[in-house]
RNA sequence: UGGGAGAUCGUCUAAUGGUAGGACAACAGACUCUGACUCUGUUUAUCUAGGUUCGAAUCCUAGUCUCCCAGCCA
């Protein structure tokens, strides 16, 4: 997989003229500007353990979204340091979820490819009495590292000769000792300010089969050494990453420097030999606030508890909001991405509404959709002046607006299908709809008068009796008498059975997860999440693919089921509502 | 009583010493064979107190509030 946008290493890095000016985007722009780069390198780099959600949608637009922009290239990077935590399920879930978003990788590299590399850097920083092995046990080390207040106290290990911390490091690596018993330590400062910086652990000892090295390895390196050398090794110009990270940014650019992967080839030589691509070079690390949204859980251990308890039915439940479970609800990647570029960059800690994810999607999807009707609360309605049997096949546009979606043939009867809603024997005030003695017109058919109610024993309205004003056709200069409302319809003889799932929030309070209501997130899981109706839909709705997305008219986005739909037996999940002014000013 | 970061309309976000602007939301109206879409209009903001300056959201001083950091997780 490559990407469609990774221009040449020589390609001019040219400057995008207009779309989003952040922060990150004026250094980027200054950077090309002073020619401290040819192009811009960016990487992704999610650690496989759990699929993306909506939160990650904001550091793939930011990173794949810059480096396309200003033609330069965004790597895909799998994070793998940590053994025994990755699943293959996951690392396919990213790919496909990266690129269901719309963006495709200049390479997908592992941190696992440098995992040598990590290694002989390793043992220069020792040579350089930059690294020490410690002997201490994690409790000991946490007793050392001191408190946000006090500083910490040097580990007695701290002066080791070199000679000493190579052979102990050496035979680490060929697994003479237990896990947990040592570690690689950078020597800084245990008395500053800033903890991450009291000789934090580079390597650890785990005994642990790994996903792609297998047993290889017993010993494996921490995040902050692993991920700022492998933004060296592969050439990454801006490192993009979220606001909890600037503390580490000091740590960062230690490894960074002090192990100077461009001056030192010999440690990368591996990489070489694997075929890989390198061209090591100084990153910049770049924080930003993350992205949250009200009414989401973005943990991946909360996500992952829905799905092991089964308050949904799996990790692309069209509740949840992973990315493939926004996809499976039918929110759109163009969607998505508006939102992003919406809610802009900067470092400011926000929260924003779910109403404008909804609204970004409507946004998408009114111009993409093409239109359909449904029925999904039926009540029937008979034309009583049409001739018995009566049927026709009107021609409808797929789209108000845009003639290039053409047209389909509907089904037009004596019988037909009304929302049950769309009906008032006593109307409120302002009603648009049908009432006994009213007329509404009758989407794309005409204008009807509703002449009797028919009710069962209990009072239940079972049919409406109504007269077609036959001047009042659609394209007869009759049409253009004016009514008030106008309602949908399907046609009984040729109505399809759909099952239809009405989806809502998956949490009834903005913060689930804040948990200082003393109730725990689970306790504000929205048991009306999901509704199963059967209803009605149009033939041509019946033969959407799955995934296809329609507007049943006055109801809102559908999407065709990935998983489950057949145009033999339709099934259809609501993406979102149409804006309704009306319920609203209840 | 440590270190790091951030405070601008309801919400996001711009303004980089020179008219506080935009988007979204809200409200009002127009349009409408979708109570959708679209269009028009309106309302609302520089954390506080001093100071520098012709001029401060921006610079200085002192406060206040919020977030992050004490994994051999990332």
């Amino acid at each position: 997989m490559s990407s469609p946008s990774s221009p040449a290493e020589s390609t001019t890095a040219a400057p995008a003229a207009d779309g989003p000016r952040d922060f990150i985007r004026q250094i980027v722009r200054e950077d090309l500007a002073a020619g401290k780069h040819v192009a811009i390198h960016t990487r992704f780099p999610p650690e496989p353990n759990g699929y993306l959600h909506i939160g990650h949608a904001k550091a793939i637009c930011l990173s794949f979204g810059i480096a396309r922009e200003f033609n330069g290239w965004c790597n895909l990077r799998l994070d793998d340091t940590n053994p025994g935590r990755e699943d293959p399920e996951f690392v396919q879930g990213i790919k496909d979820d990266v690129n269901w978003l719309g963006y495709g990788w200049h390479e997908l590299r592992h941190a696992s490819d440098y995992f040598d590399v990590f290694y002989r850097a390793a043992l220069k920083l020792i040579e350089d009495d930059l690294a020490y092995v410690d002997d201490l046990s994690a409790d000991e080390m946490r007793e050392y590292r001191g408190t946000l207040t006090e500083p910490g106290r040097n580990s007695p290990h701290r002066d080791r000769t070199v000679a000493e911390n190579l052979d102990l490091f050496k035979r680490m690596r060929a697994g003479e000792f237990a896990d947990g018993s040592r570690t690689l330590r950078a020597k800084m400062d245990m008395a500053a300010g800033n903890i991450n910086l009291r000789d934090p652990a580079l390597y650890r000892i785990r005994k642990v089969t790994h996903q792609n090295t297998g047993d290889a390895w017993p010993i494996y390196p921490m995040y902050d050494y692993a991920h700022a050398l492998s933004d060296a090794m592969e050439g990454i110009t801006h490192s993009l990453c979220t606001l909890e990270f600037e503390d580490h940014r000091p740590l960062y650019d230690w490894c960074v420097d002090k192990v100077d992967l461009p001056n030192h080839p010999e440690l990368w030589q591996s990489v070489v030999a694997a075929g890989l691509e390198a061209k090591p070079a100084k990153p910049r690390q770049i924080e930003f606030s993350r992205l949250n949204l009200s009414y989401c859980i973005t943990s991946k251990r909360k996500l992952a508890q829905l799905v092991a308890e089964g308050h949904v039915e799996g990790w692309d439940d069209p509740r949840m909001n992973t990315l493939r479970g926004l996809r499976r609800r039918g929110f759109t990647p163009a969607g998505i991405r508006l939102l992003i570029e919406r809610v802009g960059v900067s470092k400011q800690n926000s929260v924003i509404d779910y109403a404008i994810l909804e609204n970004c999607v409507r946004e998408d999807l009114d111009a993409t959709a093409p239109r359909r009707m449904a029925v999904l609360d039926p009540l029937k309605l008979t034309l009583v002046n049409l001739p018995e049997g009566h049927t026709e096949t009107l021609v409808f546009a797929n789209h108000p607006k845009d003639e290039s979606f053409g047209t389909r043939e509907l089904p037009f009867a004596r019988e037909l299908w009304i929302e049950r809603e769309d009906f008032a024997e006593v109307p409120p005030k302002g009603w648009k709809r049908l009432v006994p003695g009213g007329e509404v017109r009758l989407r794309g058919v005409g204008i009807v008068k509703c002449e009797e109610v028919l009710k069962d024993g209990a009072g239940i309205v079972t049919e409406l009796r109504c007269t077609l004003d036959p001047e009042s056709r659609s394209g007869l200069p009759g049409a253009d008498r004016k009514v008030k409302g106008t309602i949908h319809w399907v046609g009984v003889p040729h109505a399809v059975a759909a099952e239809v799932r009405l989806y809502d929030r998956l949490f009834d309070v903005a913060a689930p997860d804040a948990e200082d209501d003393g109730q725990p997130w689970t306790a504000h899981i929205n048991p009306d999440a999901k509704r199963v109706v059967q209803g009605w839909v149009e033939p041509a709705a019946a033969r959407a693919e799955p995934e296809q997305r329609c507007q049943f008219e006055r109801l809102g986005y559908f999407v065709a089921d990935r998983a489950d739909h057949r145009a033999e037996a339709p099934v259809f999940n609501r993406v979102v509502t149409l804006r309704d002014t009306w319920s609203k000013q209840g």
